[in-house]
RNA sequence: GCGCGGUUAGCUCAGUGGUAGAGCAUUUGCUUCACACGCAAGGGGUCGCAGGUUCAAACCCUGCACCGCGCACCA
C-alpha cells in the first residue's frame, strides 16, 4: 500500500487478487487432507443463463460460508457446475435460431442437427455465468467444475434410471399427464403453476333420451370438450337426479353426428358435488384428471378431441376441427346457442394450471410416459429436524440420546427403556396420552418402530387406549402413520375421538397434536380460556357441545408430535426451520413423478423398444437376439474395467401396459406387445458402440424422449464427486455440509436430492439447508426481464465493486425473508469499503518507518480507550461468529458495521488522535496537570512554544499503533468472508501478512486464522478483566470490563451533550471552544486531551472558583464537577432556555414513569430483586439530572 | 378451504417480558490535517385492531383485519 489513493478503487484490485487466488490454487480442495472437511455443492445455474441478483445472493452466502470455513482450518470443497436445463435451454436455442432465420421450427433441422446447434450454443454461452461468478469472488474449486451432461455425469443418470427400473420403481404407463401444448411435452406436477383466471361458467341443457322433453342442465367452463364427453354424472344421493341414473342423454356436439352416436349414459358418482352448478357433471375422461378417474371406475370410453398442439382434432366435429382450443370454446358456445342448448353464461373465476416455462394453460392429456415411484422415501420423510428438538437424536445401535428443546438430555439404553421411563413418568403424574389402532383406516400411533400395543404388551397392558409419554420424549417418540393417499377424513374423525377420550379420561388438560397426515392441524386446549381449538378453529366446530362440557380443570400440558421412524430423524437442519413443515407436507403426499419429456435436449432415455404384433413374431426373434446379446455381454465384460461396477446389459420388458388402461390406448393394436431393452451406462451415450448397433439392427429403436432435467439434478451432490465409485472425494466430502438454495425449488430439487442421497449413498446429502429469500425490487415485485426491474449484477460490480455488492446484499438479507433490493444497498456497501480503506489509510499515515507493524501491546501504556476497543472487538468477534453459525448474515454485517464504523472509527480512532495526531500530548500516567509544563516534565520550546516530546512519547504512540494494528488485523479477517477483495488488498498492504506462517495468512488472508474471542489470559494480562472469571468473586470486586464500559459511556454522553449545546447555540463546528472545568481536582490530563479533541475545544481551564455568566450552559461529567461552555459575545439565552425546558419535560416524564412503577405495591413485592434495583437506580439518575437541569434554568433567570 | 410468513420511524428492517433501535431518506451546521463514498447535532413511532394473562406486553395467549406466499381444489 505504498500509493494510497484517497478513495478505494475496487476495479484496480479485484481482478488482480482473483487471479492471484487462482494461481495459488487456493480454491482447490484436497481430498487427502487431514483437515476436517467442509463442503458445498453449488446449485448449478442454467448453463446458458446469466448472473442475476438471485445468484449473487445465493453464491455470496456460499462464498462466505466457504471462506469462513477455510479460515477455521477446514478443508473446503465448493463444487461448481452448470445444469443443462432441458426445456429452458431448448426453448432458448429454438427461439434464437428462429430469430436468426435458420429455422421456422425445430423439425426443420431434425434431432441430430438441432442438438448440434444446442451444443454449439452451450459451448459459446456456457461459460458466461461461470465468469460472472468469478467476478463476484466465488471461491469455487474450478478444477472440479461439472456439467449435468458431462459424459460421466450422463452415465450416472442412466445408471440410476436402469437401477430404479430394476427395483420396480420406474414404470411406463398411460396416464393423465400435464401436457404443455406450447412445448409439446409432458410436465411434472411441480412444473404446473395454478393461476386464477376470469372466465365464464356456461349452462347448457341436454335431453334425457328415454324421457323426451326432460332436460338436464349442465354447468361447464370448457364447452369445447363437449364432443369428448362420454357420460353425465350426478350424485346418487341427489334426489333431483338419482332416478335418472342408467338412462342416457343426447350430447349436443358434434352437431353433425347422428343422434344414436351421441347417446351417453347418466352415471351416479359420489364425487359429484350437488351444491355446485346444477349438480350435473359432464365427464370428459380424455381431458380432465378427475373425469379420467371417474371414467376408469365406470369403464367409460375416452374420446380425445384436443390434439397435442392444443388444436381440436377430427373427433371434435366439423365445427371445431382445426381450431385452437380457446377459439373452439367460443365457437362451441355459438354452436350451443344456435342449437338452443345454451341457457346462460355467468362470469366465473377459477384456477387453471399453467406451464411454468411456456406460460400457457396446460392440457390434461392421456399419454404414455415413464413414471417414477420415489425411492428412499421413508428415510427422507423424517430426516429434517423440527422446532422442538435439537437434532441430536440417534437411535442407532439401540442407544438413544435425545436433547429436548429445553436442553434437557434424556438418555436410555434403548427405545424400550425410554418407553418404560415414559410409562413410569405418566403413572406418577397421571398424564395420559392416547394410542389408536384402527384397522379400518390403517392409522396407528406408535412409539419408536413398534406399535404401542406391541411395545407395552409385555407389561400386561392390553388394548391400550391411554399411554403416558414423557413430554420431552413425545416430540421424538410418537408419530401417527397412515397411508399418505388415504383421504384424511377418517383422521379428522379420529382426532375428534381422541379429544373425546381425553375429555372422558379427565386427566389430560392440554393437548397439541401435530401430524403431517393432519396437514399439521393442531389440537390445543388452553387452560386459561378453557377452550379447545383444532386447526385454528374452536372445537365447537368439530365436537358436540356436551363433550366439551366434560372438560376437566386443567393443570398439565402435553405435546404430541409426529416423528421418528429411523436413525435419520432430525439429522438435517433447515434454516429457517419453518420450511421443514412444507417439506414434510410434500413428502406426505408424494405422487409418482413423470420423468419423461418430449424434448431433444437432455439425457435420452436409455431404453430401446420394439413392438411385436403377435407372439409368432416375437418367438421368431429371441434366440438370435439372445445370442447376439450374450456375445456382446462377453465382449463388454472384456473391454470394461471390472471395477467399474456396472452390469452391462439388462432386459427391461413389459408385456402389457397397465391392464386397466388398455381401453384408453388410442391405438388399439390388438394383442401386440412391446419389448424394452434398457442399456446401462457407458454405451447408450455413444451410438457407435456395437451393442447399440446390433440392437438397432434387430429393429429396436431408442425411446425418443429425454429425462426431466431434475432427474439429473437430483444426483448432483454425489454424481459430481465420482459416484458410483467410492472415490476419495466422496469419502472426504459427502455428505456435504451446507446447501444454499431458494425455497422455490424445495420440491423440484431439495426433496429429491434427499431421496436420491438415501437411496444411493445411504446417507443424507447435506447436513444443513439454508433457504434464501427471493429478491424483489423496491416495490416488492419479483425481478423479471419483462418488468425490466432486474439490475445486471455486473453493472453494479463495475459501478461499486464486487465487495460492495456482496456487502449490500448481505446486509439486506435477513434469514428467511424476501429481500427488497435497492441500489442504495450497494452504495452503502461501497461507502463501507471506502471507510475501511480510509481507516487503514489513516493507520498508514500516522505510522512511521521506524515503528514496527503490529508491535507488541504493552499493558503499561494501555489507556481506557484501548481497553474499551479491545473489549468491543471481543464482543464483535463473538457476535459475528455466532451470527454466521446461525446463518444470520444480515446480523453479522450489522455487527461488523456497528463495530467498525460507530465504535472503532467514530470513537476509538477519534480519541486516539490525542496520542497520535499531536505532539503536545502529556503522559497519561503522570497524573499531573498538563497545563503546568513543569509538572509534565517537559519544557516548552522557546521558538515554537510547543512542548517537546516527553521521553516515553514514542513508546505510547507505538503502543496505540499496536492496538490499532491488533484491532485492524482482526477486523480485516472478520470482514474477509464478506469482502474478499479489499481485505486481501489491505492484508498485504498493511503488512499483516508478513508475520504469519505461509499456510496461515502469510500468503493470503484466505487461510489466516478466523478471529477467536479474547481469552481470559489475554484479558487479565491487559487488565481487561480483573482476573480469570472463574476465580473472581463478583460480589467484592467490581468487574473491570463493566467499569471500562461505564467510563466510556459516561464520556460519550458528556461529549454528545457538549456537542449538542454547541449545535443548539449555533456555534459553528469549526469554532474552537474555551471550556471551564469547575471541580475540586483537575481532569486527568489524558482524558482532558481527548475531551478537547472530541468536542472541538482548544482549552479546558481548571478553576476552583468560577462564576458563570447568566445563562452560560453547563454540563455535569460523570467524574464529578461541572463543565461550563462560555460563549464569546452574547449568549443566546432563549435558545438555551428552550433546550433546557425541553429536556426538563423529558426528564420529568421519565421520572413519573419510574415512580409510578415503584409506587405500585405489587411491583416491589413481585418483581425480581435485580429489576427492582435497576428501577431505583434509574430513578436516582433521572433525579440527579432533574436537579442539574433545574439549577441551570434557575441560573438563567437569576 | 388448509397452511406458512408478515404488519414497529417517510422507506427497508432489527428487537423472546423490564428506559422503543439501526441503515437509508430528511433538517441544521461543518472543505476539522483517514474518509463529503465524510464529520457533528437534531426531528420523526398510541409497535395493524380488539380483548386476555402479568407488578410489567412490540414481545406471551385468543380473536379480527389487511398484505404476501405455498398447497389443495367443484365441472
Amino acid at each position: 500500500m505504498s500509493e494510497i489513493s484517497k478513495a478505494y478503487e475496487p476495479q484496480s484490485v479485484e481482478d488482480k487478487w482473483y487471479q492471484f487466488w487462482l494461481d495459488g490454487k487456493f480454491f482447490v480442495a484436497n481430498e487427502h487432507s487431514a483437515k476436517p472437511a467442509y463442503s458445498i455443492v453449488i446449485p448449478p445455474p442454467n448453463v446458458t443463463g446469466v448472473l442475476t441478483l438471485g445468484h449473487v445472493l445465493n453464491n455470496t452466502i456460499q462464498d462466505i460460508l466457504c471462506r469462513k470455513a477455510r479460515m477455521e482450518g477446514k478443508e473446503v470443497l465448493w463444487l461448481p457446475g452448470t445444469d443443462h436445463a432441458g426445456i429452458a435451454t431448448q426453448v432458448q436455442v429454438e427461439r434464437a435460431l428462429k430469430k436468426e432465420g435458420k429455422i421456422k421450427h425445430r423439425d426443420d433441422l431434425g434431432r441430430e442437427k438441432f442438438l448440434e446447434e444446442v451444443w454449439k450454443w452451450k459451448n459459446e454461452k456456457g461459460g458466461i455465468i461461470i465468469q460472472q461468478l468469478k467476478k463476484l469472488g466465488a471461491s469455487c474449486d474450478w478444477t472440479r467444475e461439472r456439467f449435468t451432461m458431462d459424459p460421466e455425469y450422463s452415465r450416472c443418470v442412466q445408471r440410476v434410471f436402469v437401477d430404479l427400473y430394476k427395483k420396480g420403481l420406474i414404470y411406463r404407463g398411460k396416464r393423465m399427464v400435464n401436457w404443455c401444448p406450447a412445448s409439446l411435452t409432458a410436465l411434472s406436477d411441480e412444473e404446473v403453476v395454478m393461476k386464477e383466471q376470469k372466465s365464464f361458467l356456461y349452462y347448457f341443457k341436454v335431453e334425457v333420451a328415454e324421457i323426451p322433453g326432460t332436460f338436464l342442465t349442465i354447468a361447464t367452463t370448457r364447452p369445447e370438450t363437449i364432443p369428448g364427453d362420454t357420460a353425465v354424472a350426478v350424485n346418487p344421493k341427489d334426489p333431483r337426479y338419482a332416478h335418472l341414473i342408467g338412462k342416457h342423454v343426447v350430447r349436443p356436439l358434434p352437431a353433425e353426428l347422428p343422434r344414436e352416436q351421441k347417446l351417453i349414459p347418466i352415471i351416479g358418482d359420489e364425487h359429484v358435488d350437488f351444491e355446485f352448478g346444477t349438480g350435473v357433471l359432464k365427464v370428459t375422461p380424455a381431458h380432465d384428471k378427475a373425469d379420467f378417474e371417474i371414467g376408469l371406475w365406470h369403464k367409460l370410453a375416452a374420446i380425445e378431441v384436443i390434439a397435442a398442439n392444443g388444436q381440436m382434432n377430427d373427433a371434435a366435429g366439423a365445427d371445431l376441427r382445426g381450431l385452437d382450443r380457446f377459439k373452439a370454446r367460443k365457437v362451441a358456445v355459438e354452436k350451443l346457442t344456435e342449437l338452443g342448448a345454451l341457457e346462460k353464461e355467468e362470469p366465473y373465476t377459477n384456477n387453471v394450471g399453467f406451464s411454468e416455462r411456456a406460460d400457457v394453460p396446460i392440457e390434461p392429456r392421456l399419454s404414455e410416459q415413464w413414471f417414477l415411484k420415489y425411492p428412499g422415501v421413508e428415510a427422507s420423510k423424517s430426516c429434517v429436524a423440527h422446532e422442538g428438538y435439537k437434532s441430536a437424536v440417534n437411535l442407532s445401535q439401540k442407544t438413544v440420546r435425545i436433547v429436548s428443546a429445553t436442553g434437557k438430555e434424556i438418555s436410555g439404553k434403548s427405545i424400550h427403556d425410554l418407553r418404560k421411563a415414559a410409562l413410569a413418568y405418566a403413572r406418577k403424574h397421571r398424564i395420559i396420552g392416547v394410542s389408536f389402532k384402527n384397522e379400518d383406516s390403517g392409522i396407528e400411533i406408535r412409539v419408536g418402530r413398534q406399535s404401542l400395543s406391541h411395545a407395552f404388551s409385555h407389561l400386561g397392558v392390553a388394548n391400550i387406549l391411554a399411554v403416558a409419554v414423557l413430554p420431552e420424549l413425545i416430540r421424538s417418540a410418537v408419530w401417527i402413520s397412515s397411508e399418505p393417499h388415504e383421504p384424511h377424513n377418517p383422521m379428522v374423525k379420529l382426532v375428534h375421538r381422541f379429544i373425546a377420550a381425553l375429555s372422558l379420561a379427565g386427566e389430560l388438560h392440554s393437548v397439541l397434536i401435530t401430524a403431517k397426515e393432519f396437514y399439521d392441524g393442531t389440537v390445543l386446549y388452553d387452560h386459561r380460556t378453557k377452550k379447545i381449538t383444532f386447526g385454528g378453529k374452536s372445537l365447537e366446530a368439530h365436537l358436540p357441545k356436551e363433550k366439551l362440557d366434560t372438560q376437566p380443570a386443567p393443570n398439565a400440558c402435553i405435546n404430541v408430535n409426529n416423528l421418528l421412524s429411523s436413525v435419520n430423524v432430525g439429522k438435517m437442519q433447515f434454516h429457517p426451520q419453518r420450511w421443514a413443515k412444507v417439506y414434510d407436507h410434500w413428502m406426505g403426499g408424494l405422487q409418482d413423478w413423470c420423468v419423461s419429456r418430449q424434448l431433444w435436449w437432455g439425457h435420452r432415455i436409455p431404453v430401446w423398444t420394439k413392438h411385436f404384433a403377435n407372439e409368432k413374431e416375437y418367438w421368431g426373434e429371441p434366440e438370435s437376439l439372445q445370442d447376439e446379446l450374450s456375445d456382446f455381454l462377453q465382449m463388454l465384460n472384456d473391454s470394461v474395467p471390472s471395477h467399474h461396477g456396472f452390469p452391462c446389459v439388462k432386459f427391461l420388458w413389459d408385456q402389457q401396459l397397465e391392464k386397466g388402461l388398455q381401453e384408453y390406448r388410442p391405438d388399439k393394436d390388438g394383442d401386440g406387445f412391446t419389448i424394452f431393452i434398457g442399456i446401462e451406462p457407458s454405451f447408450s451415450a455413444a451410438h457407435d458402440y456395437p451393442l447399440v448397433e446390433k440392437i438397432e439392427k434387430a429393429g429396436f429403436t431408442q425411446d425418443p424422449d429425454v429425462l426431466d432435467t431434475w432427474f439429473s439434478s437430483w444426483l448432483w451432490p454425489f454424481a459430481t464427486m465420482g459416484w458410483p465409485e467410492q472415490t476419495d472425494t466422496l469419502k472426504k466430502f459427502y455428505p456435504t455440509t451446507d446447501l444454499v438454495t431458494g425455497p422455490d425449488i424445495i420440491f423440484f430439487w431439495v426433496a429429491r436430492m434427499i431421496m436420491a442421497g438415501y437411496e444411493y449413498m445411504d446417507e443424507l446429502p447435506f447436513q444443513n439447508v439454508y433457504f434464501t429469500g427471493i429478491i424483489r425490487d423496491k416495490q416488492g415485485r419479483k425481478m423479471s426481464k419483462s418488468l425490466g426491474n432486474s439490475p445486471d449484477p455486473l453493472d453494479l460490480i463495475a459501478k461499486f465493486g464486487a465487495d460492495a455488492l456482496r456487502f449490500g446484499v448481505m446486509r439486506a438479507a435477513p434469514l428467511g425473508q424476501d429481500i427488497l433490493f435497492d441500489e442504495q444497498n450497494v452504495e452503502l456497501g461501497r461507502n463501507f469499503c471506502n471507510k475501511l480503506w480510509n481507516a487503514c489509510r489513516f493507520r498508514q499515515m500516522v505510522g512511521s518507518a521506524d515503528l514496527p507493524i503490529q508491535g507488541e501491546i504493552d499493558p503499561k501504556f494501555l489507556t481506557s480507550d484501548d481497553k474499551w476497543i479491545l473489549l468491543k472487538l471481543d464482543t464483535a468477534i463473538r457476535e459475528v461468529t455466532i451470527a454466521l453459525n446461525e446463518y444470520k448474515f444480515s446480523d453479522a454485517t450489522a455487527t461488523l458495521y456497528r463495530f467498525f464504523w460507530s465504535e472503532y472509527c467514530d470513537w476509538y480512532v477519534e480519541a486516539s488522535k490525542a496520542v497520535l495526531g499531536s505532539a503536545r500530548v502529556p503522559r497519561a500516567d503522570s497524573g499531573v496537570s498538563p497545563e503546568s509544563s513543569e509538572a509534565s516534565g517537559a519544557t516548552p520550546d522557546a521558538a515554537t512554544g510547543m512542548v517537546a516530546l516527553p521521553e516515553n512519547f514514542s513508546a505510547r504512540k507505538a503502543n496505540t499503533l499496536a492496538v490499532i494494528d491488533f484491532v485492524l488485523s482482526h477486523t480485516i479477517r472478520l470482514f474477509h468472508p464478506f469482502l474478499p477483495f479489499i481485505t486481501e488488498e489491505l492484508w498485504h498492504g498493511m503488512g499483516y501478512s508478513t508475520d504469519m506462517p505461509d499456510n496461515q495468512g502469510g500468503k493470503t488472508i484466505m487461510f489466516a486464522p478466523w478471529p477467536k474471542p479474547l481469552n481470559d489470559d489475554f484479558k487479565v494480562h491487559y487488565s481487561l478483566a480483573a482476573s480469570h472469571l472463574k476465580t473472581v468473586d463478583l460480589k467484592d470486586e467490581c468487574k473491570l470490563d463493566e467499569q471500562i464500559e461505564r467510563d466510556m459511556f459516561g464520556r460519550q454522553k458528556l461529549v454528545i451533550e457538549i456537542r449538542n449545546i454547541r449545535s443548539q447555540n449555533g456555534i459553528a463546528s469549526n469554532k474552537k471552544l474555551k471550556l471551564v472545568y469547575h471541580g475540586s481536582a483537575d481532569i486527568n490530563p489524558h482524558e482532558k486531551e481527548i475531551l478537547k479533541l472530541l468536542v472541538g475545544a482548544d482549552c479546558i481551564e481548571h478553576k476552583f472558583d468560577y462564576h458563570p455568566a447568566k445563562g452560560e450552559p453547563v454540563v455535569y461529567p460523570s467524574f464529578g464537577g461541572k463543565i461550563f461552555i462560555p460563549r464569546e459575545g452574547l449568549i443566546d439565552v432563549a435558545a438555551e432556555k428552550t433546550r433546557l425546558t425541553k429536556e426538563l419535560e423529558k426528564i420529568e416524564s421519565e421520572i413519573s414513569k419510574v415512580e409510578q412503577k415503584l409506587a405500585n405495591p405489587n411491583f416491589a413485592q413481585k418483581v425480581p430483586a435485580n429489576v427492582l434495583e435497576e428501577h431505583k437506580q434509574r430513578l436516582v439518575e433521572w433525579q440527579n439530572k432533574l436537579a442539574h437541569t433545574k439549577a441551570a434554568l434557575d441560573a438563567m433567570r437569576g
